[in-house]
DNA sequence: AAGTCGGGGTA
DNA sequence: TACCCAGACTT
């Protein structure tokens, strides 16, 4: 849960999550729709994905015992080399390095490093640099103070160093450059916009939702449907011919902005009007209102949900 | 090496 | 706006 996410926005999470799911037999028996709906809102669902497959996978090949080796842990789906190295630290006390975007904050200022930390070249020397500075003993504790060191003093922008207990051994503060380091590639093009249209079709307290195509963004979460504006041909033939959609247009409900790390999507939300005899696709389902919350529906679509039934 | 994948907090 | 967050995986 921690990956590319702050500690507090994954507290809640964290605790909803283990108290469904307290142990690993727990969590190999569930079903994914049920692991993704309690990730809703958390962002990168593929890492509930991935959680949910490490477990059934430690199940079924090492009889429900989390593995103690780095190889076989690291192997695991969604365990890189950062949550190897914690793992292996925090949890068995084994002297491995747990190298996240504080370390690395921590190590090039210390060292000096003026390489670009966003190339995979650049991670591994400092992950090499940190190897040596690895106790045998309590290597758990280095690992977490390390990053803790990153969190609360040596920050991303205007570092404490007053506060530093390294200020003696740290390059970038003897030569003042800490708030230059650590360089880091900035994107070049700017983001780049899809427009869509969102259909509104109710029935009673009925929503029909779609149940979204894994290949897709956002895949096998639920989302409203929903097409891409700017050809030439008409939004009722678009719905037509991706959902089999026999609909006309009613009024016009608002315009909702979401930005995702690659993209951003601005979508216009229509009510629509469902002719009869349309025998539309079984990705789309009648779903009523009780049954919504329970739904893994993402923030972008969230964020429709709260246009048309505002509190 | 570059692109993909969420969402929110912060300046 | 843009950056960054206890990154991993695919292309």
């Amino acid at each position: 849960m921690l990956q590319q996410t702050r500690v507090d926005t994954v507290i809640g999470y964290y605790h909803r999550f283990l108290q469904r799911f307290p142990s690993i037999a727990a969590l190999a028996e569930a079903k994914e729709e049920e692991v993704l709906s309690l990730w809703q809102g958390l962002g990168y669902y593929s890492r509930a994905r991935n959680l949910h497959r490490a477990a059934r996978l430690i199940t079924d090949r090492y009889g429900g015992q989390f593995p103690h080796t780095y190889e076989e842990v690291r192997s695991l789906p969604g365990i890189g080399d950062y949550t190897a190295g914690a793992i292996l630290s925090i949890a068995f006390d084994q002297p491995y390095a747990a190298v996240d975007g504080n370390v690395l904050r921590v190590i090039t200022r210390l060292t000096g490093l003026e390489k670009d930390i966003t190339r995979p070249e650049t991670k591994k020397e400092l992950s090499q640099m940190v190897r040596p500075m690895i106790p045998l003993a309590h290597s758990g504790d280095f690992s977490q103070g390390l990053m803790e060191l990153g969190a609360l003093v040596c920050l991303p922008l205007e570092p404490l160093c007053d506060q530093c207990p390294v200020q003696s051994l740290c390059t970038a503060y003897a030569t003042g450059r800490q708030n230059e380091l650590p360089v880091r590639k900035k994107r070049d093009k700017p983001l780049k916009t899809i427009f869509y249209r969102v259909a509104v079709i109710q029935d009673q307290d009925c929503l029909l939702l779609e149940h979204r195509r894994k290949e897709t963004l956002l895949g096998q979460m639920w989302g409203f449907p929903l097409v891409e504006e700017g050809s030439a041909r008409s939004l009722e033939s678009l719905f037509w011919e991706k959902y089999g959609l026999k609909i006309k247009l009613g009024k016009n409900l608002g315009r909702v902005t979401h930005i995702f790390t690659h993209q951003v999507w601005q979508m216009d939300i229509s009510s629509y009007l469902l002719l009869p005899g349309t025998a539309f696709a079984s990705t789309l389902h009648w779903i009523p209102e009780e049954e919504q919350k329970n739904l893994a529906i993402p923030t972008a679509f969230r964020k429709v949900l709260q246009v048309i039934k505002p509190g």
